[in-house]
DNA sequence: TGAAATGTTGGGGCG
DNA sequence: ACGCCCCAACATTTC
């Protein structure tokens, strides 16, 4: 095979493969815009080895998402002259050898990711692949900063939010972003199984609502992000906090698998800023860019404390008295039948749409691990099979936070009324309307309190007494 | 990115 | 006119 040199020696990889993994764009995907700029051919592949993950892997709604958003990956590769090359086996070590083998390539690119079992497999295939001779360029993509980047002067992870989103601003949010490419160089290569192999799909016809409310895909992303970023987001600090409406960004599987880059959205809100002279809508701004870097802080703790998955990260609650018995309530909490309305409502969009509001998903866990006080864990799994966003350092802060036990938490004594949040963030009862349908009649002065009205047909009586449960619980956060 | 208990204030009814 | 009670409305504290 002839090889190609630089003029200092350093021999030119001529095929390259880009491994696609949560970085499902062709826009400002740096592994991608480098092997197209270093290569004769490039050779986009996918590889299914959910056993890597171990304890978590991809959950059936996150596997929904994933089966769309490669469709659409591979159509837009094969509108650039290309093909993605879709192959799966227990680890994907073996297929990137066999892929290399094939194909003769001399490089592989991939962007990083930040989970505990992805950084060390990935290390382990960019020895295997280097002592093979395979040239190995990984790229950031997923995130602002690296995780292991942002630390405090004396080098110090980060543990407070605040602190953290600080240094990441004064490290400078800006950061360019490429376009995609136009087209992939040399020829395809028609190999690999097909993506219905993979058997993403439910076997249970439990997703049909899931396409009613979601596009996966990087096109959809983009529109979505579009809209979002040059409307909406100026009355986002209002509008955020109330379920009934479309006020969040709706980008967080977009975010997830890496349809959308988080570069890309950050720079679109400085460049919106410096149009708005509005001060409410200023906030709003700011207020969107800090969700985007409450993802970044999530990365940077799992990062750093990678047991958080599983375990508390305060030591004191591995003495806390979680309730044992798991039976009846964690099923009617998992079914939307607490008789709490704005909790089932939750429960019930998050079945249906696998995707649930984000104050809602505080309620609910703030509902399971106070009140029915049932271990975090069993929300964790839950939301990671069921969410469409599931993503597992988020999931694992987010219910952390929540149940006091993480780093930055909400204090053990913030338990929240789902009764009082419900008037205050749902006042008309809409949610609740929209998605336990046999409240829709009540009046909206007593609809979060349907035991006012004498109980309704086919709605449970209160799982719980709110305040009872609140005693209780704070009586076992303060025997810790 | 709370809620409930407790404390304070001020207006109105009433003896 | 005055003191007293009641109780919103709001503020503070405690969990």
């Amino acid at each position: 095979m002839i090889q190609l040199h630089h003029p200092d020696g350093v021999p030119v990889a001529r095929t390259t493969l880009v491994w696609f993994r949560d970085d499902l764009r062709l826009h400002d995907n740096p592994a991608l815009a480098h092997a197209v700029a270093s290569s004769d051919r490039v050779i986009p592949v996918y590889l299914h080895s959910p056993a890597e993950a171990g304890d978590w892997q991809a959950g059936a709604a996150s596997n929904w998402w994933l089966h769309h958003s490669l469709a659409e990956l591979a159509a837009a590769l094969e509108q650039r002259g290309s093909r993605l090359v879709i192959e799966q086996g227990p680890s994907a070590l073996p297929l990137l050898q066999q892929l290399i083998e094939t194909t003769g390539a001399e490089a592989v690119c991939w962007n990083r990711l930040y989970q505990p079992w992805a950084l060390a497999r990935d290390d382990n295939i960019e020895k295997s692949l280097q002592i093979q001779g395979v040239s190995i360029d990984t790229f950031r993509a997923g995130l602002l900063f690296e995780p292991r980047a942002v630390c405090k002067d004396n080098g110090e992870p980060y543990r407070v939010f605040t602190a953290f989103w600080k240094r990441c601003q004064s490290l400078g949010l800006y950061q360019p972003a490429s376009t995609a490419p136009a087209r992939l160089p040399g020829e395809p290569l028609h190999a690999g199984c097909t993506l219905g192999k993979l058997q993403l799909l439910p076997t249970i016809n439990w997703d049909r609502h899931f396409q009613t409310h979601w596009q996966p895909g990087e096109t959809h992303a983009l529109q979505r992000a579009e809209t979002f970023l040059s409307g909406d987001i100026e009355a986002y600090e209002e509008a955020r906090d109330r379920p009934a409406l479309a006020g969040t960004s709706c980008l967080s599987a977009s975010l997830h698998f890496g349809e959308c880059s988080p570069r890309s959205l950050v720079n679109h809100c400085i460049e919106r800023l410096d149009m708005t002279d509005d001060e409410a809508g200023r906030l709003s701004i700011r207020r969107f860019m800090a969700e985007l870097g409450w993802r970044e802080f999530a990365s940077h703790i799992l990062y750093n404390n990678p047991a958080s998955t599983d375990n508390s990260m305060n030591p004191r609650f591995e003495h806390f008295p979680w309730q044992q018995d798991t039976g009846h309530a964690l099923q009617s909490w998992q079914q939307g039948m607490t008789g709490f309305p704005i909790i089932d409502a939750g429960m019930r969009q998050l079945w249906q749409t696998g995707w649930m509001h984000n104050r809602v998903r505080m309620l609910v866990a703030s509902l399971l691990t106070k009140n029915l006080r049932l271990h975090w864990l069993h929300g964790a799994r839950w939301f990671w099979d069921t969410l469409v966003d599931a993503d597992l350092a988020s999931n694992s802060l987010g219910w952390q936070w929540v149940a006091g036990c993480g780093t930055d938490a909400a204090p053990y004594f913030r338990i929240f009324n789902p009764v009082l949040q419900g008037k205050k963030f749902d006042p008309q009862g809409s949610y609740v309307r929209q998605w336990v349908p046999e409240l829709a009649g009540l009046d909206p002065r007593i609809i979060h309190e349907p035991w006012k009205a004498g109980g309704v047909p086919d709605y449970p009586e209160p799982l719980v007494s709110l305040k009872d449960s609140r005693e209780s619980a704070l009586q076992a956060f303060r025997s810790l």
